[in-house]
DNA sequence: CACGTTGGTGAATGATATTTATTAGCGGCG
DNA sequence: CGCCGCTAATAAATATCATTCACCAACGTG
């Protein structure tokens, strides 16, 4: 119980400089270890404090990992927004938000992980501020096909949430190899494909799959799916649901 | 250093059984607290071993996590895969792979939440038995798409591997809420809706938006893009990268 | 029925996040 | 100018688990 009267030196620095200083150690080494494989210890020593101090500026490991990925996901917004403001035209706009968010992805591949792996599957996500800023951010595509739909550039009846969840899910499916450290994608490249394919779809050309023959196949799908997958009768087969074609 | 000589009661079964009891255990435990609130303690007692056993059958924590997914997925695969193979027609099976996707997903969340949200995402996942497991499993929507490519169905210029990130990209961000418990989705009405926009795309009709028109856009957004966020020279302007019109 | 072997046991160990008792240094006040 | 209380930093203690290990119950074998 009784402790030994130690010589002790104290480190007396003006709190931002030593919460700056915390948190650029542990981006350090969250980034290079992970969060579970990431120890506090290792953060002190880096920062130049010693453990017990940085839980009198974070409230445990876990906010303190929150921090880092909100000041990084800050920053990003802030140059992403001025950028975008001057962007013209729902087709150019588009192509700019996947374009930067592949980007960002592979500016700060570590710390793009950290967020999408670590931080979103967390069960307090959505009551956190990320989740508001990452809201903000995803929903300007929203915005923008809403905006194209009232134009007539897009067509009236596409889901604008659809199309987030479309283009963001297929850029974090994309970049999952390239966050595995492993492999490399041309941002260019990879939005043009991306922007190509949610603009024109996958059919081929009318002609190649006249109207008709489309929608007795989709029936015929519809019909079946109620067999194999046993759906239960509550939920109904779904009503035409045909793939909106060019020229209906 | 001397170990008290108690008595122990010792509860011999067969292997199969004490394996299937702990992972069984091992399911309910993680499913309900995530991985790393998930005790080894409490594993054991609902296994009605003690901990040390465990560690005779896994080697670690983390094995026994692969071990009750990859159970899970297998059994996944081997259901899905009879059904599969009774569907026909492009169009059909497209819808029949996000179809079932979801329904993996909402028949147990917790589940899907771990393969997705927690083995994926490490960093030995590339060469698990998982990762095979999933890529054959995804795999089948790019041969899909390889073949309504080759019968004339589907755009020639399509990249199936774009699609299928894409597809699957969607349905997890679609899912994501509710994966977090919160909230419902109708897997039918979700297949459709994605079915559909990755079938038709998002432009309007021609009428609405001549070809020559969307070039000049897209010609606009390219140059704007250079400016805007400062390509390294060595990157070049994509070519044309003009979404294909449904006649050129 | 002695005896080696297998596999189960539960207490010990080790690694870390977090808490706490204690003190260094600053600033206000006599 | 010096004492004194207060705040913030410190280093050690504690708590929480995963993992290991020394020991022993049961089974099979000769």
């Amino acid at each position: 119980m009784a402790r030994s009267p130690l010589k002790r030196q104290v480190n007396r620095l003006p709190p931002e400089r030593r919460i700056s200083d915390i948190m650029a150690a542990a981006k350090d080494v969250f980034t290079e270890n992970g969060y579970s494989d990431a120890l506090i210890s290792d953060i002190a020593v880096r920062a130049g404090v010693v453990e017990g101090s940085i839980y009198r500026f974070f409230a445990n490991k876990r906010e303190l990992l929150v921090k880092v990925v909100e000041h990084w996901f800050e920053e990003l917004l802030r140059e992403d927004a001025e950028q975008f403001g001057a962007v013209r035209g729902v087709w150019n706009q588009i192509r700019f938000l996947i374009y930067h968010h592949l980007m960002s992805i592979r500016s700060d591949p570590a710390l793009s992980r950290l967020m999408f792996q670590e931080i979103r599957p967390s069960p307090d996500y959505r009551t956190s501020r990320l989740f508001e800023l990452n809201r903000a951010y995803t929903h300007r595509l929203v915005d923008v096909v809403k905006a194209g739909i009232a134009s007539g550039e897009l067509r009236p009846d596409a889901s604008p949430s659809l199309v987030r969840d479309m283009v963001f899910g297929c850029i974090e499916h994309r970049t999952w190899a390239f966050l595995r450290q492993e492999g490399e994608f041309d941002p260019v490249e990879t939005a043009d494909a991306i922007t190509n394919l949610i603009y024109s779809g996958l059919a081929a050309e009318q002609a190649a799959s006249p109207a008709g023959a489309v929608i007795a196949r989709l029936e015929a799908a519809t019909a079946r799916l109620e067999t194999i997958a046993g759906l239960p009768a509550a939920i109904e087969a779904p009503t035409p649901a045909a793939p909106r074609l060019r020229r209906p």
